[in-house]
DNA sequence: TCACAAATTTATAACGTTATAAATTTGCAG
DNA sequence: CTGCAAATTTATAACGTTATAAATTTGTGA
């Protein structure tokens, strides 16, 4: 039943196992183990040894039974919702993670869920079954039940936004009350007066940050400002692009656009391109940008960064730090806008 | 050292193996595999007595227990280029691909190669280390190496594209050939004459599809054409767009465009825009569609359609069905243009 | 050279599962 | 009832690793 081996040689040959080693070596089963695990018993000598012979047979542990034995799967899952699906945003979280996991020995695995409501179900099971050390993901809701459930269980995980819980946790978030800011400066400065924004759904934290930031820059601004609630980013296209219809053809359309999201803002300036309305001439549009669409885009839009693969290395690197030290304090960390895009 | 766990109840237990649902049942542990693992010497009685008492303490098999005893990882591991990054593709296929696995007890690790050159050693690595029972992957060369070498290590995969191989193997395909003849006939009928057409790199299969379908179908319907040998579809959005202005600066711009792939699509329509020629009046382009990005740009753009995440929910199905059938034949499949984006 | 501690190596068991072969129970013809 | 085959259950070993505890070797001071 062991694996066969025909690669580069052409011989086929079993998988070369510690006993392998260990007979190659003269040493016992247990020796080479430690002896590769870096056992500090052991002699330096035999370290040597063993480390050469494993090169030369080419043994590779197996992964099976290190995590049989010691629980560790080495293995982080990203969990994605539903919505992540649209354009960027989870391909470059899965690119920054892959980086932050390239030079280590975990594995990414992708689990997604096909409906908000069961994603509890997956990470439960992710929890009870073992099935990796440490979980992200993102759309985080101030009372979130998912980082409740992994708090509860010990379980590491880092997420994508804050909460409003009282336990601390790991998270990596987007200073979106920042974004709002800059975004209505910029429109006022274009000396637009009625602005409009496109709002996350209401029930994650960050719409509290961005709403906020929106609302209290116009205000300072003395701006009028509107946040519809018939519309959010994760409406589906033709109803934002129907919502906006509607203003124009009733003569109330906003002059100035704040847009969290990029597919959102791509379909405002089709529905105001089909209206004759120009941007940059009769309205202005201030996009959240997460991808380099925008760079060939045009009438070109002004943006704002936020550098999603970036953040997603980052949540990568405190994942596996908060694995390797289950008890040091978590903390988060707040990412600001950026300049210049660098993926 | 076993899992602790502390789902619902809040109870501390131990996470329950076959030795617990064999004291609860008074059956001996293989009599318990057995029946859940339905085979058939069981009693039907005894069968449904294991099947009550794991449901009722909630086992769940080890993964990694039955992974070191039979070698199977239930795991389907999605190789990525680093070209692949790029908007849609791998995002798309990920979903197909989830979407086959979804209903089955596979996972889905993503494996990025960061560097081209580097791919053929991950690939070597998970076969070599038996990390998934089968491979996916895309940008498929004529004389592929990969496909060599899981063929000769008898290791399941399916590619995205066609080899020119002679043993056959499993892949999925788009039929470029038919896209470029289709995208040229709707370039002559709206009367253009000098069709230009932004290809992949020549190293891939697909290429050659596009080519012949392209040159063959202008050629047929007598329309002037040119496929740049200075840009393909991996090139920096950058260079697409320095390609297209030196042409219309040097008053050589072709009056029509086809265009297999999106970003570069969008290059092309931004470097017009730039220079005041408008799409549909001055030079018309036909895109290859497989996200809809389209449906929020304008000017409207004429599309036809690569299904990418039907294209990996078939791969991920053959994938299954050639792991559990080892010795089947392996046939192909090419897809066909689609008339509308259904995700 | 000996005693004894320190350094190093080793044997054993265990993680949870399943393949194999052996043991037991059941059913049925005689 | 008995005997025997068929049906069903079970014991044992093994997959490759590591934690534990025990055994051996080495080095040191007297």
């Amino acid at each position: 039943m062991g694996t066969i081996m025909k690669l580069g040689t052409g011989a086929v040959t079993k998988r070369p196992t510690l006993k392998t080693v260990a007979e190659k070596t003269g040493l016992a089963v247990t020796t080479v183990s430690k002896a590769l695990n870096g056992a500090p018993e052991i002699a330096a000598k035999t370290r040597l040894l063993v480390e050469n012979a494993a090169r030369e047979i080419g043994y590779v542990p197996d992964r099976a039974a290190q995590r049989l034995r010691t629980g560790k799967t080495n293995v982080i899952s990203l969990v994605l919702s539903p919505h992540d699906e649209i354009l960027g945003f989870s391909n470059s979280l899965t690119l920054g993670l892959s980086r932050a996991l390239r030079a280590t020995n975990y594995n990414l695995l992708v689990t997604p869920s096909f409906e908000e409501s069961t994603e509890i179900k997956t990470i439960e099971k992710i929890v009870r079954n073992k099935m990796a050390d440490g979980i992200i993901f993102s759309r985080t809701e101030p009372f979130d039940e998912r980082v409740r459930l992994l708090i509860e269980n010990n379980f590491p995980f880092v997420c994508h936004g804050r909460t409003e819980l009282s336990s601390t946790h790991s998270f990596v978030d987007f200073d979106n009350e920042e974004f709002a800011r800059l975004a209505v400066s910029q429109l006022a400065n274009k000396n637009r007066k009625r602005l409009f924004a496109v709002m996350p759904d209401r029930k994650f934290t960050f719409y509290g940050h961005l709403k906020y930031g929106f609302t209290s820059a116009a205000a300072d601004i003395g701006v009028s400002y509107e946040v519809p609630d018939d519309v959010n980013l994760d409406s589906a296209p033709e109803e934002i692009y129907a919502c906006i219809a509607r203003r124009i053809e009733k003569g109330t359309c906003p002059d100035g656009f704040v847009c969290a999201g990029e597919v959102a803002a791509m379909t405002i300036m089709a529905c105001l391109s089909d209206h004759d309305l120009l941007v940059g001439r009769d309205v202005d549009i201030v996009a959240k940008q997460t991808s380099r669409v925008f760079d060939h885009i045009r009438p070109r839009v002004d943006t704002i960064i936020e550098n999603i693969a970036e953040a997603g290395a980052m949540m990568g690197k405190m994942l596996l730090d908060d694995i390797s030290n289950p008890n040091a304090p978590r903390e988060g960390f707040v990412q600001r806008p950026e300049s210049e895009l660098l993926l």
